[in-house]
DNA sequence: GATGAATGAGGGTTCATTCAT
DNA sequence: AATGAATGAACCCTCATTCAT
């Protein structure tokens, strides 16, 4: 690919993520164009389909999420990592509503999905052996939380503070020492 | 209002919680005046738009939630009122997308909310009343927490096992005398 | 259907006959539109897709053939009924791109065709008893025949005379008595 | 022109027959470059715009026939030739879309048929000095029938066993004796 | 000369909304 | 009040053609 075209496509990438972020998967391919400062041919001729790109969004996502977690299995507290991951993921979604229609919705891309969820199930293991986390708690579980409140994090009355008394709860809910 | 409108206006209503509750708010409105037995123009002439049908739908569940709510609070056990509703809400979100939707996106009918988060409040004291919920525990966080999860119900992949289990992880967070 | 939808619907095929006529069936449907004087939606209210409006196009026409040859049958000369419907055919395809294009193309549609291959039928069976097609023409020949002269007509070099002496030579080919 | 110009306009030439012939002249540009290894722009270059190319095609073809021709005339039956050639072209075209949609359609490249015509020409006098065909034949109708055959023949109805029996009609046609 | 990325007009189709019947 | 036809902006996508590399 042309050192132009790989630029572009970047562009195009970027400005689908804040178009998507703030409007929903609905927003139209021409206002990505057009915030990408290219001709809405050339969208199309790096992602022949708007769901393309939704896909491509996605698996740069994915890849993003999962070095961060291949990041805290190496240097960070295997007590805690996981309520690290979780807390900015839920964070990050709160201002993107790509993650959260992505995260959710699209049931082809859950391959995707698979690999976010292995390297979950390394953090939840850690945190398991670290005695943080009841050894009754399943990565199902653990990947449903996680998408359920990237979701809620998207809402307008969610800042910073409730976010953080929010996942207090559930990380309450997911120690282990208590009934 | 004439009889009959005021039946038209019903079916139409119910039309479209049908509709929009299997195909999300994307669904046409042509097809919720097919499904109500009506022309399109009767639709319109009950609600003038698309978001005043999606906001009386809203304003119906409401109803509909704040009904249960007090039959809790003069029938249930107040120790367990307020994860029973919770169950049933996230239960009835998993085959309801409209739930969802208008539960977690539409910002304007936010209002409508009041007269469910103040119910849910109530059942909320009942709750710290009876020493069964942290009392450092807000209504905030509870509603928080019930619209991430009714949002996550949606997904595919939320049988009623899993549900099951990710609620008892909320509610354990909930629950006093842990840490 | 209303008064008024039943009048747009014909000036719709009635543009359409005359747009295809002049530019074949890829001309847009936009232009049709205009030239029927509706919107665009219009249009494709009374016909959801392009093709439907072709394959109304061409039941109309086979409508008319077939009644047109259904009144050579009653009233015609037997003898000569054959030679009458297929002139008249092929002078009317000579400014009509769409008679050609539907005559040959569009497999689909072909079950509408059988009506007119009937009909045809009927005209050869007639010429065949009157004596002046040989016996051993079969109907497959004439409708091959019917379908190639009335592509070949639509080029600029076909006037009235060209036309005459071609099908002269066919319908020679067509009569008994020779070899 | 360099060598390798020159290659890749045979090339060119090659993968438009093949692509036009399988799926007409709306096929697009750019499929015909992928058959023909080259990039996009190197088509354009040779070919300045799309009609360009059908009418190089065009010429291509009508080289090749007038050579057919030719060489009929220098070594074929004279009576036979013309009947020859008529069901060859009939036969060609019944797997060519492009033979067809240029025989008949492009207007400005008649000039081109000028040629073929000629060629034509020769051989209907072979075939009326030898008395197989009347001599009262003029050579615009053979031309007529030999677009009109070969547009027909494109129909999926079209079989060799219809063929022949379709052109032995028109040869009969045009036999001397009959009338 | 070749490459292939960019352009942007144009095409088919959908759907919220308006308005004549 | 109800009907349902008409409107037209907006959307996704294609493709001939241009032009920077």
């Amino acid at each position: 690919m042309r050192a132009d075209a790989q630029r572009n496509r970047a562009r195009i990438l970027a400005a689908a993520d804040e178009v998507f972020a703030a409007k929903g998967a609905a927003a139209s391919t021409e206002e990505v164009a057009a915030k990408a400062g290219v001709a809405i041919g050339t969208v199309f001729r790096h992602f022949p389909t708007k769901n393309d790109l939704l896909t491509a969004l996605m698996k740069e996502l994915v890849r993003e999420l999962a070095a961060e977690v291949e990041s805290l299995v190496r240097q960070g507290d295997p007590a805690t990592s996981l309520f690290t991951f979780f807390a900015h993921l839920v964070e990050r979604a709160s201002s993107r509503k790509t993650v959260v229609d992505l995260l959710g919705v699209d049931i082809r891309v859950s391959e995707q999905l698979q690999l976010l969820r292995e390297a979950v199930g390394i953090l939840l293991d850690q945190a398991q052996a670290a005695g943080v986390v009841r050894s009754n708690v399943l990565l199902d579980e653990v990947m449903a939380l996680l998408a359920a409140t990237s979701q809620g994090a998207l809402h307008s009355g969610w800042d910073a503070d409730l976010r953080e008394r929010t996942l207090a709860i559930i990380f309450t809910g997911l120690r282990s020492a208590q009934l």
